[in-house]
DNA sequence: AGGCAGGTTCTTA
DNA sequence: TAAGAACCTGCC
């Protein structure tokens, strides 16, 4: 189906945001249409951007209505939201919000997300990425199959993943991490520990519950709180960030200013000082 | 070649 | 309770 899309929505840095790592842009088309891969799950999707903000999803409406108009967090307005940051107050911010327009915190499943974010510890995007698509092509299951990109395999279940030999993990460059990984699908095929009751709990109390997970620190609990339940408020905090805090926000950040999105707010700040040195 | 990358755990005082 | 070392792996 084809939508127009009015709301702040950018493909490509959304891809590049590191909040997901299945979600790659496709070699060019013939006529220089950008086109996407998004996996979530055991789901898939293409998307081509047209002009004039519309973009071609490769999926019924129904689909569309039932699961990526949610994932893509369309219901929410960001452009009023970066609207709220003042220049004058947050000049800083301000630059970030300009240069991360589009940016959305997708609306992601919290099991793909913790083991995400487990495995991204001490690892660059590309390794991550690399870890993840192994994973998934050692226990996940076929979802799609294109002529340029090859199969593409949906994310393990908790069931597939716990199955796993501590080997076969090795065999995803997991490194240390394997340990980690092994153990949390166990929690979670076991019900020692219940991601979807979680949801239930005010972010203290998830945050402390995530906590409790081998190989869990506070920085890969607030992305899971962030990016896999969707408390927009959530700030994790890693190395990009701290240094951004450390040079421009000596004072402390307001995070008064913007609750509750201020992780919205962490997604500019990151996108943005992550761009800056890389180039 | 040695350091470092979206941190966390383990050890030591 | 808090600082410091150790940790897999890949890539400059």
């Amino acid at each position: 189906m084809i939508i127009k899309i009015d709301d702040d929505f950018d493909l490509k840095k959304i891809a590049d945001s590191g909040q997901c790592f299945r979600f790659n842009e496709c070699p060019a088309l013939e006529n220089g249409n950008r086109r996407y891969s998004v996996s979530s799950m055991d789901r898939h999707l293409f998307i081509t951007e047209l002009s004039d903000n519309s973009y071609e999803f490769d999926c019924s409406e129904e689909e569309f209505n039932a699961y990526w108009k949610a994932y893509f967090d369309l219901d929410l307005n960001y452009r009023e939201i970066r609207g709220r940051i003042r220049e004058e107050k947050d000049p800083y911010l301000y630059l970030a919000s300009e240069y991360g327009q589009g940016i959305r915190i997708l609306r992601q499943d919290p099991f793909e997300m913790l083991i995400s974010f487990i495995i991204s510890q001490r690892k660059n995007i590309p390794a991550i990425k690399a870890s993840i698509e192994k994973l998934c092509a050692l226990a996940g299951d076929v979802i799609a199959e294109d002529e340029t990109i090859g199969k593409i395999y949906s994310f393990p279940t908790p069931q597939k993943l716990a199955a796993l030999s501590m080997s076969e993990l090795s065999g995803c460059s997991l490194g240390y991490r394997d340990k980690y990984v092994h153990q949390a699908a166990l929690d979670v095929v076991s019900g020692a520990v219940d991601l979807k009751a979680f949801e239930s709990l005010d972010d203290e109390a998830l945050m402390q519950e995530l906590l409790k997970l081998f190989g869990v620190g506070v920085k890969v609990a607030n992305c899971e709180i962030l990016f896999g339940y969707h408390r927009l408020d959530a700030f994790p905090k890693d190395v990009w960030i701290n240094r951004v805090l450390e040079s421009h926000y000596q004072q402390g950040f307001p995070f008064e200013d913007y609750a509750p999105y201020n992780g919205i707010m962490q997604q500019y700040l990151f996108f943005y000082s992550r761009s800056n040195s890389q180039a």
